[in-house]
DNA sequence: CCTCCACAGGAAGCGCAGGAGT
DNA sequence: ACTCCTGCGCTTCCTGTGGAGG
């Protein structure tokens, strides 16, 4: 026995042995190899990730300038205005928020001032509870995930701000959502919560992509949270360039990103409302590609590709993570669309959905609840449904499935169960011709 | 002009999960 | 042990409706 262990040892420890064993066949060798290569490429990949706050925000200035000079009472320790800020996704609006709270924040620890800063995202959070929860856990008031009534935690919030006698500088980021799904009354509140402070207080900073959010306010607290406001406009061309390249000094390499590439990258970002987040991930993935094809200098090629790339990996992120019943509609309406049933109404839609569940031995939801589920669909962009009067025929709505045929049969591909269904022909009864 | 189809989509409410307070 | 809370996914019930065909 030891003998053996002994002779083991040395046939691993011998180096000639070892690459003998594994030879060319090794399926890792090649990766491993190139994970072990230094990178020609990325110097510091952080910098091109969509958290990274940077150091300087390009074309920025004046909006970082008036949040300051808004939120500058603050530091006073009197209360600041509450702020409106408004801008399509990727205008810089959190990362200013971020980088002012950052700045703020080192001030309030040199000068030792009573101030805290938190940033919650009200679409991550999800619902009002779980934004009240934040905010408490900001101040440091630990609440459970779930159980307490909304107005237990909102009084726990607010007698433990008072308690501590701090200000609390609170960033509502996509605050559009909260309302659209829960109404005002949250914001509401919280406007007023400062009207039985003396000192301290809550100030609050609400972000919002949508520009029509305003219309969907109670006036009340509209004035008080808008007292100030600030509009970011979506970043031009050149200005993408600027942006890009500020970072690819930093991300990259000297001479690894050529100028032409970063415009590219800019310019396909600017055609879509000059997203800053979509031009840095163009240019990150394209750069991504370029290291793992062993190239050392990222090409136009290289960001045509990742346009794909993210293209696709977008779609499939989004369906593949769709609740099973949204997919069986989805798997539905693909396998219609397959064996050339366009034109779709809602009813054969239900029977095809029940009949697929029924061969997967699934319970299948009821109709009102597919309806449902088609309408999310439709406000994902996969699908669009269209209300139409067939007169005699009835009201019903027309579906047509809006991705591509290929990438919704990935998706079903990479599903174990709905895997069994690609063989499956449905049959539609036509009552009538459309 | 009236009827009536085949649904759309609002309202209410149910059961469950996951917890608090007493 | 019991009551009460909210969110979530869902069902049931219901009212509403544009327009082809009678």
């Amino acid at each position: 026995m030891k003998e053996n262990t002994k002779i083991e040892d040395k046939s691993f420890r011998g180096l000639n042995l070892q690459l003998k064993q594994w030879g060319s066949e090794d399926p890792l060798q090649d990766v491993v190899r190139k994970a072990l290569q230094k990178p020609r490429i990325f110097k510091d990949r952080r910098v091109m990730r969509s958290d990274y706050i940077p150091g300087n925000l390009p074309h920025r200035s004046e909006h970082i300038r008036r949040l300051g000079e808004i939120l500058s009472p603050s530091l006073r320790l009197s209360r600041a205005s509450n702020v409106f800020i408004y801008g399509k996704t990727g205008t810089g609006k959190t990362a200013v928020v971020k980088y002012v709270f950052n700045r703020f924040r080192e001030a309030a620890e040199l000068e030792g001032l009573p101030l805290q800063f938190t940033y919650i995202n009200c679409r991550i959070a999800g619902t009002e509870y779980r934004v009240l929860a934040e905010l408490c856990e900001s101040i440091g008031v630990k609440v459970p995930f779930t159980g307490l009534s909304k107005a237990e935690v909102f009084n726990r919030f607010r007698s433990s701000l008072r308690e501590k006698n701090t200000i609390l500088i609170t960033c509502l980021d996509e605050i559009d959502i909260l309302v659209k799904n829960y109404g005002d009354n949250l914001l509401y509140e919280l406007t007023r919560v400062n009207e039985s402070f003396d000192t301290g207080g809550l100030n609050i900073v609400g972000v919002s992509n949508d520009l029509h959010f305003k219309e969907l306010l109670d006036p009340r607290v509209l004035s008080s949270l808008s007292e100030e406001e600030l509009v970011f406009h979506p970043y031009t061309a050149p200005e993408l360039v600027d942006i890009l390249m500020e970072r690819a000094t930093i991300a990259f390499y000297p001479g690894t990103v050529p100028e032409e590439v970063v415009k590219l990258c800019a310019a396909l970002a600017a055609q879509e409302h000059g997203d800053a987040r979509r031009a840095i991930d163009l240019l990150r993935v394209a750069a991504e590609i370029a290291e793992r094809s062993g190239a050392h200098i990222v090409e136009e090629k290289h960001v045509r590709l990742a346009q794909n790339m993210i293209e696709r990996g977008r779609i499939f992120e989004a369906l593949s993570t769709l609740p099973l019943h949204s997919k069986l509609v989805l798997t539905t309406l693909y396998l219609l669309a397959r064996n050339d049933i366009h034109n779709l109404t809602s009813g054969p839609l239900y029977e095809t959905y029940r009949e697929i569940c029924s061969l997967l031995g699934i319970e299948p939801l009821s109709d009102r609840r597919v309806s449902t589920l088609i309408s999310e669909l439709d406000m994902l962009g996969v699908l669009k449904s269209e209300v139409v009067s067939l007169g005699r025929y009835g009201r019903t709505r027309r579906i047509t499935i809006m991705t591509p045929l290929d990438e919704v049969q990935q998706v079903i591909e990479s599903d174990e169960l709905l895997k069994s269904l690609l063989n499956y022909k449905p049959i539609v009864k036509d009552k009538y011709s459309l």
